[in-house]
DNA sequence: ATAGCAATAGACTGACTGGTCTACTTTGAG
DNA sequence: CTCAAAGTAGACCAGTCAGTCTATTGCTAT
């Protein structure tokens, strides 16, 4: 297995397509063609549909994680900076696909968890990898001061995953971005609050 | 077309398939087998599957408006009380479903505003009807001096809507309703606050 | 040079897809 | 009673699905 040119092909192709189309709609046939890899190299690599879609899965969550290292561990920005620059990154990239694609994650979490808890476990586990990196952003706040309230980050982490993902669903079928800067409105205006002096 | 049972039985068929598995993992055999209805009645009462996925969502969505209105327009009861009837509601619905099914209209959503303008168009209008009911059960409790933040309604509205959505998404990938019970939390501690006297 | 394995290549399979077709039964209006 | 329309029934169709199979190529260690 050293070339693994050919499966980073299919891997990329894949993530494509199933990001529009969800993994159920995404033929095996229209990745191999659209990346021109025939199928016995498919089978070579993957044994099946499943494993493929975790592999996918699994490549995604690495270097979107690395993005998201950049963004919410920079230390040279204040942390409710980061967060900012971490909502407007997710903005831009919903403007870039026209609204289409939305989180690979959330949408394979919404398709496929109640459909394989094989799926349902790595999809489970990418979102608390995400959890714990919005975590520490938010304890840096709490432990400079930028943050009053009494909610455990812990808490508070869940509740922004949770509110982001649900503001880009609404950003899909209403294909603008407004739910998305609506939430963060309301989630700096209301939630993650200046103690007063 | 006045005997209208084959026609519900192939819907409530569809709704409950399509809620567990999604609507591309549906197939039109499956539904008919589950309900005992031949081909035929199918394509009598339906021009295709997409045709039939719509009537599901309409069936839906005026029949959960029904409850909604309901539990949101209850002038009995207070306001933000109304609200957390309507959240403990959802809890129980989610542990009722072993945590599999989710929301309908999100689920489709999610799998299908990428796919179909129609669809994305039918289940658009749906959510703003719901948010539309959130908006003037919040407005009831503006009136009544129970909110005191300067956020309007409408924006209130969309916000509540889409963290439930992700919270309940969440909850799918985690097998637990605790993303639903932390949302409802932070939600009342912070955002939905009485003015401080 | 060659044996052996990794990888490529695509024809092929059975099962299943959404959708069509024809035949039959029931119903209601005249 | 009659006859057309509504509805039931399921065999059937072309296309597609995930997955298998055999054949061939390219590389590498001996």
């Amino acid at each position: 297995m050293k070339n693994n040119v050919t499966r980073d092909k299919l891997i990329d192709s894949g993530a494509q397509l199933i990001s529009q189309q969800g993994y159920n709609a995404t033929g095996i046939n229209a990745v191999l063609k659209s990346c021109g890899v025939p199928k016995g190299s498919f089978y070579h690599y993957f044994s099946s549909k499943e494993d493929f879609g975790l592999a996918v899965i699994e490549r995604f969550a690495t270097t979107y994680d690395e993005t998201l290292v950049a963004i919410l561990e920079d230390n040279d920005t204040p942390p409710l900076e980061r967060l900012k620059r971490y909502f407007a990154t997710g903005r831009d990239y919903m403007l870039a696909c026209d609204h289409t694609t939305g989180c690979l994650i959330g949408n394979l979490g919404q398709e496929l968890s109640g459909q394989s808890d094989t799926f349902r476990d790595a999809l489970n586990l990418v979102f608390q990898r995400w959890e714990q990196r919005f975590v520490s952003c938010l304890q840096d706040a709490k432990a400079r001061g930028d943050i009053a309230t009494c909610i455990a980050p812990e808490a508070l982490a869940g509740f922004i995953l949770t509110g982001w993902e649900g503001a880009i669903l609404r950003a899909k079928t209403l294909k603008s971005v407004a739910p998305m800067e609506q939430f963060e409105m309301i989630l700096f205006q209301q939630v993650l609050v200046r103690p007063s002096p």
